[in-house]
DNA sequence: GGACAAGATGATACTGAGTCTCATATTTCT
DNA sequence: AGAAATATGAGACTCAGTATCATCTTGTCC
């Protein structure tokens, strides 16, 4: 063999099963809509038996939200994590979206016919609300270390990952319904900009 | 006829059936579990046939939802709106927390049960995040008239009630992690309290 | 008050989601 | 290499969700 990766050959496959699995069930729903898209073509387009489709995701829209959304999600965990250090939490998570806004125009398209996807269908909408609540506790933990004096019970890290999803969405509402002509990484940073922490809250 | 509602007996008797079908599900899957539940069930316990569940609701999962949290979802805007005029919006909206949390003793087997049930499925619980953004707009209708100096795209209303629930579910989550024995409305006042609105925010 | 339009309901049939079981194949451990 | 553990595929089965059509109830117009 080549390279033996870090934990074993199972662990690898699995992930790319599971990625392969989300970019076909996305991919196909994008092309042909949700109704369209039976379990057995996503299994068939990601080369798997049906049986297989049902260990990895446990419905089919939670496939098709998770292929929608892998890009750019947790993504903003780690573009959080990369900010300077000396840049409290809500101003890591508003400087990682100005960060985000800048290749935004070029994923624009792609961005639109995800959002549009996603609130076609409740069943969808649903499940992708499912995977915000994901991105939240991502986000949570990824500005913990920003808090200086941080209980262990703080509600602050939550409520500021709750919060940043939240501006996501409701700016991507508002994007979504004008037909995704306006400025999306702008209208986040209003939204997000209409709350702040309280400063010494336990 | 003995008095002649509103408009019509067609608008009556659908509130009603609803209702009906919402509280049976809620029962149901109480009782016995969601996966024991068929629709065949809820439609005969609610005295209707299996065609016209789907005419008033478009799943399992969001009947037993609507059934569990229609106790107590829409009344905390009703709550809200009858709040001192003076306060301000988040203080309108703690106050009502406060209010709310008055009787809360009395209802805390239901509310534990209901918080269960709804965090058993992961299918359920999407739908019922999907219901909470209801409430977002719900409550956001009902704080708006207490911004003084409100635009028409203002963020702080929709965000306000983002938080809301975003409050109401993460204390919600804890509360139910530590077996319902903790006091939820302190909880979720204290998740409430570590965020606030950005005073000229537009 | 009766006839007619509009909407609500129920029965039935059909597709496909999601679950389960078992036989087979692949990876890991010794 | 061989055994144990785990992943896979195939097939059968239940039930969610959709569509159609006939029947019944409500609202309206004369």
């Amino acid at each position: 063999m080549v390279v033996k990766d870090q934990r074993g050959v199972r662990e690898r496959k699995r992930v790319e099963t599971r990625a392969r699995i989300a970019d076909s069930a996305a991919r196909l729903a994008g092309e042909r809509g949700i109704a369209e898209t039976t379990i057995d073509d996503i299994a068939a387009a990601a080369g798997i038996g049906r049986a297989t489709f049902f260990r990895y995701f446990d419905s089919k829209e939670l496939a098709i939200a998770t292929g929608l959304s892998d890009v750019g999600a947790h993504v903003l965990a780690d573009v959080i994590r990369a900010m300077p250090d000396g840049l409290g939490p809500l101003e890591a998570i508003r400087a990682a979206y100005a960060h985000l806004g800048e290749s935004f125009d070029q994923l624009r398209p792609m961005f639109l016919e995800q959002a549009q996807l996603s609130r076609s269908s409740s069943v969808l909408f649903a499940w992708t609300l499912h995977l915000y609540v994901d991105w939240e506790t991502a986000v949570a933990e990824a500005i913990a270390p920003r808090f200086a004096d941080l209980a262990a019970d703080d509600p602050r890290p939550r409520m500021a990952g709750a919060l940043t999803m939240a501006a996501a969405r409701l700016a991507c509402d508002v994007w979504v319904a004008d037909g995704g002509r306006g400025d999306l990484p702008a209208l986040t940073q209003k939204y997000l900009s209409s709350v702040h922490l309280t400063p010494g809250a336990s």
